[in-house]
Formats: structure tokens, sequence, C-alpha cells
DNA sequence: CAAGACTGTGTAGCGTTGTTATAACATCCA
DNA sequence: TGGATGTTATAACAACGCTACACAGTCTTG
């Protein structure tokens, strides 16, 4: 590859992870990797083949680093996806413009890097198929993890100051891996949900329902006490289950 | 509110369902509209104003057509969670482009509609909660819950070819759903230690039965978190009803 | 009733954007 | 050496978001 396309490729990413908004211009791109614009256009077509370019090679570097650690090194597709969700939210927390760039109306038509990992994830799903761990078809299994990664990653991402405190990333992929694969011999290493007579409420549903109580309802408790109370309430509510 | 800003509105909501890519140009709307470009900004400011208040004018009326039907209608509150799901299901559906729009960095910063979303949701989830039918934390639920319906909704819009044809949402909806609320329309009622003539725990009832389960149970809190807890568990279940 | 203030709209134009026609430059094979 | 090919720069175009300014309508105020 040319090392003039490189270096395009290179301020395009730099600047899409500076720019708070996403919103880079071609002219930018060119001052800062030195060319002039036909460059541009000489190797990407258009402004909108420049960002997929670009989107695709981080995304590409991405997977690269983490490949061998993450493809189908378990028994248990379970492990897989945890591993595969894990790393997705990564890339989604240390590339946010990137990884907004890729639902872009524009980009999202000409760029390959939501495909391949759409299909990284189904030949997963399949390997996991063929050992009788899925509930559902590889096709199913993959729209639903995939819907339910990208909701969380560009919920982090695009919504941070609704979605970054608290932990509601690893309750979603617990629930949607359970969803979607039978508890095999090593479900026991990893614990999605006690099996408990779901009548009965838990301690966890029991902490959140007194949680609300507590906000609504006037009490005993010193507002002091109620604030640290709702500390641990939430600590209670939020733990996974032992 | 003047009827040029509404025609400007309508206009605008008119070539976002149109345009295939969700990029329109403000000549276009005046043009359609029967207007000259200052008017746009003296309304709404500048272009992103535009764009955030027409997806909040769709989303609003979308809200509104369903709020009756959606809202808390139902005794458990998996019930309204699946009714609120479909329900922002089909607002994508029927108005991809204003969905993708909600999405864009320049709007989602400007627009209402996604917190109003985000709000509606947690008060449904908070009176769940008080029927002590949540397993997590109203915050945590809705975070979850959002994620995960925003995923779906984006991917059926923004990637249909990956994601149109089967049927993957339901199995997502429900998985989410069993994940954040505890199963069984009377989840509510399971016998708390001070039985009332209620079917709805009380203050004290929820008290005194998260005291058992903290006492018989492991939990994350630390032993002296736990000792301090049990003693205003005790002032709250036995403190008379307010 | 008249004069001014305020609001809303149109005209014209600014600066910037994405994009391209054209030409100069370098490199390579004959 | 000489053209053929691939790459870069100059300059410019059309469309864009946006705004300064002037004019028309309505409302307040004396």
């Amino acid at each position: 590859m040319s090392a003039v396309k490189n270096r395009i490729l290179g301020a395009t990413a730099e600047l899409i992870a500076r720019s708070p908004d996403t919103e880079i211009s071609t002219r930018a791109v060119c001052e800062a990797a030195g060319v002039s614009a036909p460059s541009i256009y000489h190797y990407f077509g258009d402004k909108d083949g420049l960002l997929a370019a670009a989107v695709d090679f981080g995304w590409e570097r991405f997977l690269e680093s983490k490949r061998e650690a993450a493809s189908a090194a378990h028994d248990d597709v379970a492990d897989d996806l945890r591993a595969g969700w894990d790393n997705h939210l990564q890339f989604a927390r240390e590339n946010p413009g990137m990884y907004r760039l890729l639902w872009s109306p524009a980009v999202s038509r000409t760029s390959h890097a939501a495909g391949q990992a759409h299909e990284m994830l189904r030949m997963v799903l399949e390997l996991g198929a063929s050992r009788g761990q899925l509930r559902v078809s590889p096709e199913t299994a993959t729209r639903v993890v995939m819907a339910a990664v990208t909701g969380a990653a560009l919920s982090l991402v695009s919504q941070p100051e609704l979605f970054d405190d608290g932990n509601f990333t690893e309750p979603l992929r617990d629930a949607v891996i359970a969803a979607v694969t039978v508890s095999g011999p090593n479900a026991a290493t990893s614990k999605p949900r006690k099996p408990t007579d779901s009548r009965e409420p838990t301690l966890a549903s029991t902490a959140a329902t007194l949680q609300s109580k507590l906000n609504s309802e006037r009490s005993v408790l010193t507002d002091a006490e109620r604030l640290l109370m709702q500390q641990w309430l939430s600590k209670l509510a939020d733990a996974p289950q032992v």
C-alpha cells in the first residue's frame, strides 16, 4: 500500500479521534497529512470512501490485536461470546468517534467493518451450534447478540451522561448469552443467574424494592442514613447473584 | 406555535422520511416549505436545531398517540416493558430516517427525544420496583432495556440487509425482560415476615424481608456495612406505618 | 389616529465545503 | 532519449450553512 495512502488514513483516524462530533473536513485531512485535495479522491473516491476506509482500518487493527485471544478458544460458546462482547465494547470505548461513524448513514453502507464483525460472530455461533450449545439458530443468535452489543456500545459512546456510570453492560451481556445458549458442562464456571424459584424474591430484587420505597415514602431514617443506605442497596441490587 | 414554523417542521419531516441517507439541505427545506433561508435560522437557530426539533416533533407525536395505551396499564411491569419495547420498535420502523437521526452526533446532543424515552422507561421501572418486580435497581434496568431496544431498532433500520428478515427482536426482548424482572405476574405477593392486608409489600415488610435475606445469604457488603444496615432495617421494619 | 417598536420574511452575499478539470511532476520500459 | 503511466499540485466550480441588511406587517403607546 502506498505510503501516502497510509499517511492520509492515519491523519484521518487521528482527526476522527480528536473531533468530538465526528465531523471532519477533507481539507483538514489534507493539511494534517501534508497532501492536497485530489490525492484523497485519487485513493478513496470520495469523502465517504475515506471515512469508511479509516473505520475499516481502525477496526481491522483492533481485531488483529485481539484475534488470537478471542477466536474460538473455549469449549463453551458462552465463553467465546463473553470474550467477543467485551472486545467489542473495548473497541467502542477506545475509538468512540470511529464507532459512531460505523453507524453514520453514508458510511455504514460502504464500510465492511460491521459486516466483518457480524460474520465473525456468526462463525463462532455456528461452531457452538455444531456442539449443541445453542438454543436458537445461529442466524437468530447472531442477530440477537449483535443488536444487543451494538446497542450497549452505542449507548456508551453516544450518551455517556445516561449510560456511563453504573454497570449495565454485564447484566445485558449475561442475559443475552443465557438466552441464546444452553447452559453447557462449563456453565458452572460462568454463572449467568442463580437458578432459584423465580416467584420467590431474591436478595437483589428485595433490595431494589426497598430502594424505590425508601425514595418515595417517608421513613424514620435521617437523610444521611437514607443516603448511605441507598448506596448499599444499589450495591446489593446490582451485585452478581452468588 | 407559528404556522410557518409548523410548515417548516412538516417539510423537514417529509424530507427526512424521503431521503434514504438522512442528509437533507436547508435549501431543500426552504423550497419545500415555501420560505426563504433566514426563517429557518430565526426559528431554530441552526440546522442541528431544525433537525432536533423535527425529531422531537415526530417522537412527541408518536409518544402522544401511544401514551395512554403504554403507560403503566398493567399489573406486571414485564407487560409494560413488552408494550414499550414493541412501541419503540414500531416508531423506528415507521420513521427510520428520524430514528437514525436521533443517533447522529450533532442531533443527539440537542434533541430531547432520547432523554424523554429514557425518563419514561425509568418511571415505569420504578413503579415495578415498588411492587417488588425488579431484579436489579431501576437505574440499571433502565439502561439495560434502553440499550437493548435501541440496538435492536438501530440494527433494523440501519442494516436491514442483515437484520430485517427473521425474528430476532422477540428473543432479545424476552431475554432482557426476564433478566431485569422477577417472573410471574404475582411476584410481588411473596410472603413478607409481617403480612398485611394489601397484596403489595410495604416499606416495613420489604425491610423485614431484606433483613432476613441479608442474614442468611452472602452479599457484597462488608461486615461493618451489614451490621449498620441491619440496625436501620430494624428501625424501618418496626416503625409505625405512615 | 399617528409614530415608533417588535416580529417575521426576503434579498443578496459571505466563507467553507466536497469535488473535479487540468496540468505538472516523477518513474519506468522501450 | 522519449513517450506512457501513475501520482500530485493548482485552481476553480457548484452547493452548502449561515448572516447582514432592508422591507413589510402587527402591536403598543401617546
